[in-house]
DNA sequence: ATAGGGTTAG
């Protein structure tokens, strides 16, 4: 039974009726077309609607600039976004928390991290989102740096040599954090060993990984897990990795598992558990990529036969490698 | 009545 048939009908016209006075009901009817279109496949969609409220003369509210943000994040528009800061500042929203972390955020999603520390550093109080939002763009860099060696080079250019080592600057970000007495949770665990793992710096992911069990007293989680394997795996060092995983209280997930036996491709194991490689088909049968690994997998191990039949299932699903892509216009 | 942070990867 649902609790409006529990109480009198005017009581929930009371509160309805309350809830719409504080709030002007158009700005509520934007922001809710806003909010769904930047959850929704076409993020631009909200960009724009964001802007045709403003063309109308309907003011922003707290609630509007966080999603609108988010959206110019989703679909890399800067410009938009920097469009969107100006506003911020001028009706004096920076202050307020949410709208201040999303504009951090979405300067860290379009890589822009200049503005994102530029946005941190302005900030009169930081917490734990903002430290968190702040890590996760310096990891985004230097994963930028570390994937791509054209990129590096165009980013190199444009940004000039005094950008390189953000993922240092992620671990520094964490120290400082520390030192500000703020407890980091495990989101920012997640993004530090991540920095962690581009950086290859096996020692310190593993301290930083049981200072998060034994100081912080948080449980690992599938994720973290899924750093300390990708680590190990990046490093060379495939055993560690594999213990990694069969130490874990959790079955591995799609990701996990990918990162796994990538590393083994990459530096070579033939002691892999055929169970690892079967496991990941399962999870996730949809992905070409997974069937292209598990069948490389099979040929490290000289199993032939078990190759021809993956690419017979690959086929049989009508399974193709999805080409490429990079959001770097 | 609506809101902010993270992870794969050839």
């Amino acid at each position: 039974m649902s609790s409006q048939m529990l109480y009198p009908i005017h009581l929930n016209l009371a509160r309805l009726t309350k809830s719409w006075i504080r709030i002007p009901p158009e700005v509520f009817a934007w922001n809710t077309v806003i909010r769904k279109h930047a959850k929704s496949a076409y993020p631009i969609e909200a960009v724009n609607a964001f802007f045709r409220m403003q063309r109308m003369g309907v003011p922003a509210d707290n609630y509007t600039y966080p999603f609108v943000l988010k959206a110019c994040g989703r679909c890399l528009r800067v410009g938009e976004g920097r469009q969107v800061h100006c506003l911020v500042v001028k009706s004096g929203f920076l202050l307020d928390h949410y709208v201040g972390n999303t504009l951090l955020s979405m300067y860290g999603d379009c890589g822009v991290i200049r503005l994102a520390r530029m946005v941190f550093d302005e900030m009169p109080e930081r917490d734990v989102v903002s430290w968190s939002s702040m890590i996760a763009a310096c990891v985004t860099w230097y994963a930028l740096l570390a994937c791509n060696e054209k990129l590096k080079t165009w980013t190199v250019m444009i940004c000039g040599l005094s950008n390189h080592g953000r993922g240092e600057d992620a671990l520094s970000l964490f120290i400082q954090m520390e030192k500000a007495g703020l407890k980091p949770d495990s989101i920012s665990f997640t993004g530090l060993l991540c920095a962690c793992s581009h950086l290859g710096l096996v020692k310190e992911g593993k301290e930083y990984f049981d200072r998060m069990v034994n100081v912080y007293n948080i449980e690992p989680k599938l994720e973290h897990y899924g750093c300390m394997v990708d680590l190990f795996g990046r490093a060379g060092m495939v055993k560690e990795s594999y213990d990694i995983i069969k130490s874990m209280p959790k079955e591995p997930n799609s990701i996990i598992l990918r990162s796994f036996l990538s590393a083994c491709k990459i530096h070579g194991w033939d002691h892999v558990d055929d169970h690892f490689k079967e496991l990941l088909l399962e999870i996730e049968p949809s992905l070409g990529a997974n069937y292209v690994l598990a069948a490389n997998m099979s040929a490290m191990s000289h199993q032939w036969d078990d190759m021809a039949k993956l690419r017979v299932a690959m086929k049989g699903k009508g399974l193709k490698k999805v080409p490429g892509c990079s959001w770097v216009k």
